[in-house]
Formats: structure tokens, C-alpha cells, sequence
DNA sequence: CTGAAAGCGCTAACAT
DNA sequence: ATGTTAGCGCTTTCAG
């Protein structure tokens, strides 16, 4: 049976405001009717409806989490470590995964206002195109405090990696280790900064950027980077290390490379980026930069609850980037030119 | 600006019934009048609110979804599946993740009462104890849907994978390529129903099921794949081959043989259950049942939604049982043992 | 076909 | 300290 306040209110002889005041525990209410109306609460299991409730706090303590693919490993933490965080300060979260379509990202922007979300974090930017930019106008527009994982927004809070000095170091540590020809697969759903990070490293070492060594695919999953290396070794250009943007298109690039006969790490080296779970099961273990995707998500929730205690007006837009670390494994063949063993 | 209908309604020069009703495409309204409005919501860029619309329909047009863990790549692809499919309807879900911990497991089936959820997916309940069941049975009680992934909960409507015939044929597949003495490692985590399989695919073939090599763990993750395994081995017991509850408790499993020095599957065949992305992706492949997600995703959404347009009363509990297929790779030892190569 | 009025269940002034 | 009343923004009778 569905109780309403009133309902109790008759029941425990008061009225219906006494009873949403010991509900609320506002204003002084005597102890003796709050411990009657709790009596009367706990007797009938009223619990009140947070539809009603939310109508008129205009707060619906739900935010809005927009992810490009929750089968993404990477981002299904993601999702994880910020359901959490936001849980454990009284919201809900939505988590919406748009499967990289730029429709259904618009769709679930538009529903997170529609729905009156008391904020958004946008996790799909990297792929969006224009659309995607309408309806993040016009959740700035409403007002509704938004942070992003994308630095490219404007006038949008972020929290990002370190993806410039992640890579940099991904990359002198291939360079190091003697590898001259080194290649990357990437592309616009993964961040622009880890192109980047490589052409500097390469020109900071005194070498020339090769564009045909550079590939860059559509998505970010492991057909992605099967696919782009085999468009690499189309190009008929040599190189024995390869760069990836993230792990899954080291997982596929790798896997066409067995697939072609070419030894990892003996004849090509790889290093990843991001260090999900998998990388340190696949064999040969994955060689990656690490991203602190638990600072990340925390990070997030704290400037977003941060902005959401601020009026609109007075919000700053911050740009909070993380350091990264890199992981090296066996796929780098760090064990191979310095007799090193590959660590963790 | 946040317009309401009253603003609309004031702009056409209409009253806000009027406004409501080409909103909703109800009653008959004269085509002019109809034009005029959708003009003024276009200009003013009205939309409904949905939080006032829900209080009056009591219908939120949100599903709860309960899953474990979503950084376990088998309830992530789930998820999304069961999204997707909601998606279409119209209807947007709510992915909670339990972190496999009972509390919050609880603490999210509360919220879905609380919340008004329109129906409820539950795929928690393999480790649920008795706390999570207060929480179903309230929302049985308040006459919300709910349809599981778990067929012990009486009562409920459930999909699931047809696991004794999945595991049985899995087990089958070992004893036929000669293996004598087979290990299990599952637990609570896992369903009851795939260490029911494999005792019976023992005793089928008259094999004495040796408690002893039967490893029950807590969790359903790589971790405990790893504990499991050691425990097993310092029982003393010896085993040629191993059939897991799932294919993280496998992955973990064959590192702590490799740690061990034991081979995979030289000395040991190991099969998996799921079939995950990375089963294929591991070394050695993986062999493993195959569960047809993308199909337990729908029918359970379709089994939620016919639930949704049922009075409570005339209700009915189905099972339905979808079929499992064994994926032979590499882990098994099909390749050494007939000669054949391990496919897919 | 359209408008006026009555709520949905609750909170928040405003009284007492 | 507690009751009364006015809405929140919308849908839905019930009258024209």
C-alpha cells in the first residue's frame, strides 16, 4: 500500500507539516510528537516520495554520467569509481554509455536536462562531433554544472591525465631502449594530446616524424587496432616499435602482428596506454602508461559538487591535470635490449 | 530560462489544458490551434518537466538494474545490452553496481523503491544473503517488476543461461579428451548450477567426485581464481585439468599455475565459463561456455516489460532457460590430445 | 474543441 | 511548537 504524509499525519493526530518536519528534522518539533510521528512512519513503512519531494526542492540528487562504451573496460571503472564517489556524498548516478554514437550521445544529453540531472559528466567528448556541442550548450545554458573528461570544451571544467608527459615518456622509453622507427596508431576517440605527446618526443630526440608510421583509426577498440596495423603494414613502411593510444588498440595491433608472422617484442616493441586490467594478463604483458583513474573519478565528483555549491555565475572553470606513470612490462622488450626483468 | 507550461500557454493565448493536450496528442484539438502552440514551444523553447509529469502518471519511465561488479567485463557488456534494449522502449535505466558488498546491494534496491523505479532488473543475487531478500520482497510487496538473473529466487521471473547443460558439456569435453582427475573452482559468486554439472558430469561417467578437488571461493574475480588455484595445489591433491565457475576465476587460476610452473594446458586443461572478450584474447586462448548475453539481456527485458503491462495479480513467473555452446580454444588441450587445432 | 478547476505528495512560508 | 495554506508544473475530469 502506497502511504502518503497524509495518511500519516492522521494517524499520529498531527499535521501533515509537523510530520514533514520530523521527516526533514527542521524547525523544533517537541520530542515527545517526534518519536509519536516516527512511531506511526516505522508502523505504516511510509517512506516519502522522492518524485514529490524532488518537484519541489528542484534537486533531483542524480547526476548524469556519460560514458563512450561501458564494455569498455577503461571506462567501466570509470563508471564504477565515480558511482561510487558520488554515493557516498547521497547522489545517484545515471550512467549512460553511448556506444560511440553521436545520436545516442545527444539523446542522453538532451535526457540528463529533460530529466533535470543537478549536473553532468561528460566522458564522450573525444568523439563527438558538433552535435554532441549542441547539447552540451545547452546544458551550460540551464545552468546545470557540467565537468568534462575532454580539455578541449570550453568553458568546461576537466580532469585529465597527464597525456602530453604520459607519452612523452612512453615514448623515450621506446627511444632509449634503441628503437628508431616507431610508429602510432590512434585517432579522434582518443585524446588528441597523445599524437602529441609522440611527434614531440620523436622531434625532442632529433627525429623525423614519418607520417606514414602515423595511423589513425575511427574508434578505440581492439578491431580498431588490428585494423590500423594492417593499414601500417599496407604502407609497406618498416618500423620495430609501435606506439597505440590506448591498450585495446595495442591488443588488436598485436594480435595482427601474430597474425603476420611479426614477433612482439622481439621484432616490434609496443607500449599502451592506460593500463587497464588486462594489460598485465595479455601476453606479452602490456608495456603501458598508467592512468590513476581513481584520482580521476574523485576528482571529477569534487569539482563537480564543488560547482554544484555554486552559484552559477561565480563558478571558475578549472583544468585539473594528473600525473601519469609508466608501466613497463614485457611487451616494450625492455627484458630483450637490457637484460632487464620485466616488472609487474 | 526555465519556461513552464503556463508560459507557453499565456504566449498562445491558450489554456494550459490546451498547451497540455497537443503536448500529449490528446482529445481532439483544432489543427490551427495545434500549430499555433507547437510554434510558441518551439520559440520558447519549451520542455515539459518531467519530474512534475511523473508525479501525476506515477511512472518514472526508469528501470533499476542491480549488477555485482561493473569492472567484471561480463556484467559491463550486460549492462549495456540490457540499456540498449531499454533504450529503444523508452525507457532509461538505472545501473547500479554492488561492488558485490550486501550492504549497498541493499542500500540500491531500497533506492529503487524510493526512486519509484517502473521495474526492477536484479542480477546481484548470487551472492545476496538474506539481506538483499528484505529488499526484493519490499518491492514485490509495493507491486514493482522485477525479474533476476538468478532462478533461486522464488517468486521472481528470471533469464538464465542453461548452465547445467553448459557445464556438463564443458565437463564432457574434458573427460572425452581423457582427462581423469578434473578440479572445480567456483563458489557463492557463481551459480550453484555449474558445480551441480560438473559433479554430474562425474558421476554421468563414473568418475568418484573428489571433494577435495572441489575449491569454493568467495568472489567471482581474478584474485580469487588466483587463491583458489593455490589452495587447491597445497592440498596435495593432483588433478590434469580444471573447470572454473567463470573466466576471470580461470585467468587467475592458470597465473598462479604459471607461477608455479605448471603448464597450461600441457599439465593441466582448463576450462572457463562466460566467454568473455578477453577469453580469446588470453594465452592460452581460452576454452570456455559461451553465454548468449545479447539474448539474456533482451528477454529479460522483454520479460520485465510484459511484467510492466500486467496487473500484479494476473502476473505470471517465468523461467526462461537459454541455451549455452562450448567455444574450444587453446586452454583445453583439444590440439594436443586430437591433433586438432583449437579454433576461434 | 477548449477553459476552469481539482489535485499528484510534498515543502515552506505564514499564522497561531 | 504546530497547524493552515499556498503552491511546484503538469494532467485530467468536468463543464461549457
Amino acid at each position: 500500500m502506497k502511504m502518503t504524509i497524509k495518511e500519516v499525519a492522521k494517524e499520529a493526530g498531527v499535521s501533515i507539516s509537523t510530520v514533514s518536519r520530523v521527516l526533514n528534522g527542521r524547525d523544533r518539533v517537541s520530542r515527545h510528537t517526534i518519536n509519536r510521528v516516527r512511531a506511526v512512519i516505522e508502523k505504516l513503512q511510509f517512506q516519502p516520495d522522492f518524485v514529490a519531494r524532488t518537484m519541489i526542492m528542484k534537486k533531483t540528487s542524480t547526476i548524469g554520467l556519460i560514458v563512450p562504451q561501458l564494455s569498455n573496460e577503461y571506462w567501466a571503472l570509470m563508471s564504477e569509481v565515480i558511482q561510487d564517489a558520488l554515493w557516498m556524498r547521497g547522489y545517484t548516478t545515471l550512467i549512460c554509455s553511448t556506444d560511440n554514437e553521436p545520436d545516442k550521445d545527444e539523446a542522453y544529453l538532451k535526457m540528463c536536462l529533460e530529466r533535470r540531472m543537478d549536473g553532468v559528466i561528460y566522458c564522450s567528448s573525444p568523439y563527438c562531433g558538433p552535435e554532441a556541442r549542441d547539447g552540451l550548450d545547452a546544458i551550460k545554458e540551464a545552468g546545470v554544472p557540467l565537468v568534462s573528461l575532454d580539455p578541449n570544451i570550453a568553458g568546461v571544467s576537466c580532469v585529465v591525465g597527464d597525456h602530453l608527459q604520459g607519452t612523452l615518456t612512453a615514448v623515450e622509453h621506446l627511444i632509449r631502449a634503441g628503437y628508431a622507427r616507431i610508429a602510432y596508431i590512434g585517432g579522434p576517440a582518443v585524446s588528441i594530446e597523445r599524437e602529441f605527446g609522440y611527434r614531440k618526443a620523436l622531434m625532442m630526440h632529433g627525429y623525423r616524424v614519418d607520417e606514414g608510421l602515423i595511423r589513425l583509426v575511427k574508434g578505440q577498440s581492439f578491431a580498431d587496432g588490428h585494423e590500423g596495423l594492417r593499414a601500417l603494414r599496407s604502407s609497406g613502411l618498416a618500423f620495430d616499435a609501435l606506439f597505440c593510444g590506448n591498450d585495446l588498440l595495442a591488443f588488436g595491433a598485436i594480435k595482427a602482428m601474430e597474425e603476420a608472422g611479426i614477433r612482439v617484442p622481439e621484432d616490434v616493441a609496443v607500449v599502451g596506454y592506460d593500463d587497464i586490467f588486462s594489460a598485465r594478463l595479455f601476453k606479452p604483458a602490456l608495456t603501458t602508461v598508467r592512468q590513476p583513474i581513481p584520482d580521476i573519478g574523485e576528482e571529477l565528483v569534487q569539482l563537480l559538487l564543488a560547482s554544484l555549491e555554486t552559484e552559477p555565475e561565480r563558478r571558475t572553470v578549472r583544468k585539473i591535470v594528473l600525473p601519469t606513470e609508466l608501466i613497463v612490462r614485457e611487451s616494450s622488450g625492455a627484458a630483450l635490449r637490457q637484460g632487464a626483468e620485466a616488472r609487474r
